[in-house]
DNA sequence: GGCCTTTGGGTAAACGTTTTCCCAAAATGA
DNA sequence: TCATTTTGGGAAAACGTTTACCCAAAGGCC
C-alpha cells in the first residue's frame, strides 16, 4: 500500500493525503479528512519512511557506537538512549567495534550510508577517521570518553579524576596503606590514575608502580591483575578497581584463594552495574549514572536537529554506593 | 556528494558509477573505471542506502525486539546478531519493549515504516497485532520463545521441557526431595513447570504447588519467591531457577540468611549468562546458547532474504555447567 | 455585478539511486 | 566490402514521499 493507492482509492491527490497524515497547516475538509483517514485505516496504510526520509533529509534514526554490548555499563546506556528515543519515534542502530578500530569505521561508514540523522559514540578509536572521512556533517555525542580533539562535538562525561580521587580516597579514609589500581589501559590520558595518584600524594603515600595493573575492563584484567600484584607483593590492602567487572575479577580471585574481603584487604568498584548490588559480598563502587548519560545525549542530540541548539558539554556527577567490600 | 555528482566530474554517467560501485554485469573500460573510481575516493563519496533501499526494496537493515536490553541473556544473543550481521554488511535496530504489549506493537510498526529486511524477536505479546496488521508480508524468526499459532515464520529454541527436566533431574540425582521452582509467569504453555513436574514424576516424589513461585526473570523474583516459600515451609533443599537472574536473587537470600549453599540446599539455574561463573558460590547452571542462537537466527533470515530458502524452526541443545552450587 | 479573499484542494518537480532498454563505434568474419 | 557481433556506455523511468506553487469555486463586500 502507497499513499498513492490510498489518494486513489479515497478520490484525492497524494499532496492531500500527505499534508493530512502529516497535518501540515493546510485546509482541508472534514470530510475529506475522514474519508481519507479511513482509507488508509481500512487498508492498513504504513507510511514509508524510507522514501519520506530521501525527500526530508530526515531519517528519525540514530546511531550507537559502543565496544560490546554485552557489557553491563553499556547496555544500561543503550537503555537509557532507546528509552528516550522511544518517545519521540526515534529508531537506533546499534554497532559494536569489540574495541577495533576497523569494526568502528566501518560502523561508522555504515551510519553515514544510512542516513543517520546523529550518533552517539563511546570510546572512539578512530579519530583519524572521523577527520579525514567527511562524517562532519553528522551531529554527535560523545558519552563516557572524551576526545578533546575535536570541536563541534558535544559530550556526556563525568570527572574521571575527581572520582577515582573519590574511591582512592575512600580507600585510604579507611586505613588502606597499600592500593592497587587495576583498570585498563587508557586510549588518551588516563584520569583515572592521575585521580588515584592524587589521592595517594593528598595522604602523603608514595606511588609504587608494582601495584598497577592495566588490562582491559574486563573480568579477566581483574583476575589476573590482582594475581599478578600479589606474586611481588603481598601486603596489598587495598584495591581501586577501573570498573566493576574488574572488581568482580579480583573479588573471585580472592575468594579462590582464601583472602577476606574487606576484612584483609578492601576493594571499591566503579560503575555500579546491576548485578554489584548482588555479589557476595556485596560490592562498594562508585555509581556512574549510566542510564541518564544515555538519555542525556539522546536529548542533546535531538534538541540540536531539532531547534539547533549547540551541542553542549555536560559533566555529571556520581555517587559513592556503600556496601559491603571495604 | 551525490552520485549524479561524481558522474560529473568523472565525465561519464550516473549509469556506470552505479553499475561500476555494485559490479554489475557491465562491460567498463579498464580507463573509465580507475577515473570513476579516483574520483569516488578523492571526494569521500559515500553512497545513499537511502535511496538505493527505496529502489530497490532492501535496506539491508533487520529489527531486533527484546525485553530489555540490560538482561545479559538477551545482551548475548544481541552480540550474536551483531557479530553475524556485520559480516554482511547489515544494520540492526534495536527496539526494547519491556514486556509491554503497546510498545512491543509500536516497534513492530517503527520496523515496518523504516522497511527492515527482517525482524527477529524474543517474547512476543501482540499476536493479535501480528496477525491483524499487515506484517506478514515481513520476514521473522523468533528466538527463545515460539508461538505455536504462526505459520511462515522461523524459530530457533531450545526444548524447555527437556532442559528443565534435565535441571530438575540434576537436583534429584544429588540427592533432593523438596525441590523448589520459582520462574516466571509463562506467556504461552508453561513447558519448563513441565519439565520439572516430569523429573519429579520419574522420582516419585509428589508435586507440591507451595513449591512453585511464578514472578519475573530478574533477581527480585528470586528473592521475593525464595523468601516466600520458605516462609511457608523451611525443609526445602534444592531451588530449581527459572534462569540466572533468578538464581542470583536466590544466592543472594540464603546468603543474607545464613544459609549454605550448596551444603544445606542446592541451586541451579538456566542461561548461564557470564557473570554466573563468578558468582559466589559460582553457580551450576544450563547453559543456553544465547549467542548462537542469535547468530543462527540471522543465518536463517539472510538465506530466507537472499536465497529465498524457506524460514526453518531450529531446536539447539542446551548443556549442563557444573560448578559450586549444587 | 464586479472584485477580492478565502477555502479546498491539485500538479509536478524533486530526493539519490537502480535498471531496462537503447545505441554508436569498433572489431570481426566472409 | 558489407553484415554481424562485441564493447563501452548513456537516457530515462521508477521507487514513495514532500512541498512549492498554482488554481477553480465559493463567499463576502461594495
Amino acid at each position: 500500500m502507497t499513499m498513492k493507492e490510498i489518494a486513489e482509492i479515497a478520490g484525492v491527490s497524494v499532496a492531500t493525503v500527505s499534508k493530512l497524515l502529516n497535518n501540515k497547516p493546510n485546509r482541508i475538509s472534514a470530510e475529506t479528512r475522514e474519508r481519507v483517514l479511513k482509507v488508509v485505516q481500512e487498508y492498513h496504510y504504513t507510511p514509508n519512511s524510507i522514501a519520506k526520509g530521501l525527500k526530508i533529509k530526515r531519517t528519525n534514526t540514530l546511531g550507537f557506537v559502543l565496544p560490546d554490548i554485552r557489557n553491563p555499563y553499556f547496555s544500561e546506556i543503550g537503555k537509557g538512549i532507546q528509552d528516550e528515543l522511544a518517545k519521540h519515534n526515534y529508531g537506533v542502530l546499534f554497532c559494536n567495534t569489540d574495541n577495533d578500530m576497523k569494526k568502528e569505521e566501518s560502523a561508522l561508514y555504515m551510519l553515514d550510508t544510512k542516513m543517520v540523522d546523529g550518533v552517539i559514540m563511546t570510546q572512539s578509536r578512530s579519530a583519524e577517521y572521523l577527520k579525514n572521512s567527511n562524517l562532519g556533517h553528522i551531529p554527535m555525542v560523545f558519552v563516557d570518553r572524551v576526545p578533546s580533539m575535536f570541536e563541534g562535538i558535544g559530550t556526556v562525561h563525568i570527572n574521571e579524576k575527581k572520582e577515582f580521587y573519590k574511591s582512592t580516597s575512600y580507600l585510604l579514609e579507611h586505613d588502606c596503606k597499600r592500593i592497587a589500581y587495576i583498570s585498563a589501559k587508557p586510549l588518551l590520558s588516563n584520569e583515572r590514575l592521575a585521580g588515584y595518584e592524587e589521592a595517594l600524594a593528598k595522604y602523603q603515600i608514595p606511588f609504587d608502580s608494582d601495584l598497577i595493573y592495566l588490562g582491559e575492563y574486563d573480568v579477566e584484567t581483574g583476575n589476573k591483575g590482582i594475581e599478578n600484584i600479589f606474586s611481588d607483593c603481598a601486603n596489598v590492602d587495598g584495591v581501586v578497581c577501573g570498573n566493576d567487572l574488574i572488581a568482580i575479577g579480583v573479588l573471585n580471585w580472592f575468594n579462590e584463594n582464601n583472602i577476606k574481603v574487606p576484612s584483609e584487604v578492601k576493594v571499591i568498584g566503579f560503575d555500579d552495574i546491576y548485578i554489584s548490588s548482588y555479589l557476595n559480598p556485596k560490592l562498594t563502587t562508585i555509581a556512574q549514572p549510566a542510564y541518564q548519560m544515555g538519555a542525556q545525549a539522546v536529548k542533546m542530540l535531538l534538541n540540536h536537529i531539532n531547534n539547533e541548539a549547540p551541542l553542549e558539554k555536560v559533566e555529571l556527577e556520581c555517587t559513592l554506593v556503600i556496601r559491603d567490600t571495604v
